[in-house]
DNA sequence: ATTATTACTTGCAAAATGCAAGTAGAATGT
DNA sequence: ACATTCTACTTGCATTTTGCAAGTAATAAT
């Protein structure tokens, strides 16, 4: 059984909805995941070094299916597979995941990184690229 | 005592960092009711309509202290009171709520409201404003 | 036919949360 | 002065969520 409660309480403010969604330790470690690393499978995920667990991911994995962040299609090659990708909705949160690199870096950052570096002075055009990236991998897929 | 983990895992990436701050239910719900409803006190905070209890403020005030994300001082009329603030780390998360209100509003969200339409349609001058009301309490406090 | 992969489930211990009640110190009322 | 009320927390305990290890069932590979 799913381990989240559905979204009840009504006319939330949208940091509370917010919250519902990715309020927790997990999901936006999923997203990141497959926004910026590409990953799109299950045993994919597992490899994060979050270390994330199975019964997390899997009940994840439903609730960002359930809500429209993310959906899933069949391996091609391999039935026990499925492909996970953001929808619309979960690219979307680019932004959200963009900003919280760039408060990260400024306010609580340690080492400096090149990855970094790139991101912060070149925002629009990271933003575009990942897109894209994103977009192909659809196009191929979908 | 806290409930809460200190960072220990070297060379993390900024979202899991981030996570380490604020991927819980509550952190930025108490970030929201400084940072645009202007509260600074412990009692305010309980008033909110998510209803967190005072175990769990009372743990996310002190970790968000010990982050330097929010400070506090001693209310100048009431020994009994402390009066909350967000740092300048705690201000530059307007950013990442901004870009969360906008994501919830594009692609969550039910009821359309009049404030949120003004934060979409004037999105810098609402950080701005918002940043100078909090400066100019800090101002008159500090 | 056998073994290995793969996504996921299950069981259980540990941790986090939610709720209600308590506490200590300062402010307020009479 | 004394009792009452406020206020910010703390404590104890039940419930929920998480983390870990060990399954399981279906497919794929050999």
């Amino acid at each position: 059984m799913n381990t989240y409660k559905s979204h009840v309480e009504k006319s939330e403010c949208p940091i509370a909805h917010a919250l519902d969604v990715i309020g927790d330790r997990w999901t936006l470690i999923i997203i990141r995941e497959m926004m910026f690393m590409g990953k799109h499978e299950f045993g994919e995920f597992l490899e994060a070094p979050e270390k994330i667990s199975t019964n997390i991911l899997a009940d994840r994995l439903k609730k960002l299916s359930s809500l429209g962040i993310i959906d899933f299609i069949e391996h091609p090659q391999n039935k026990t597979k499925k492909l996970y990708y953001l929808t619309d909705i979960g690219v979307g949160l680019i932004d959200v995941m963009v900003e919280v690199i760039l408060w990260v870096d400024k306010y609580l950052s340690t080492a400096p990184s090149p990855i970094i570096e790139n991101i912060k002075n070149h925002t629009p055009e990271f933003i575009e690229k990942t897109k894209k990236n994103i977009q192909s991998w659809n196009e191929k897929n979908l």
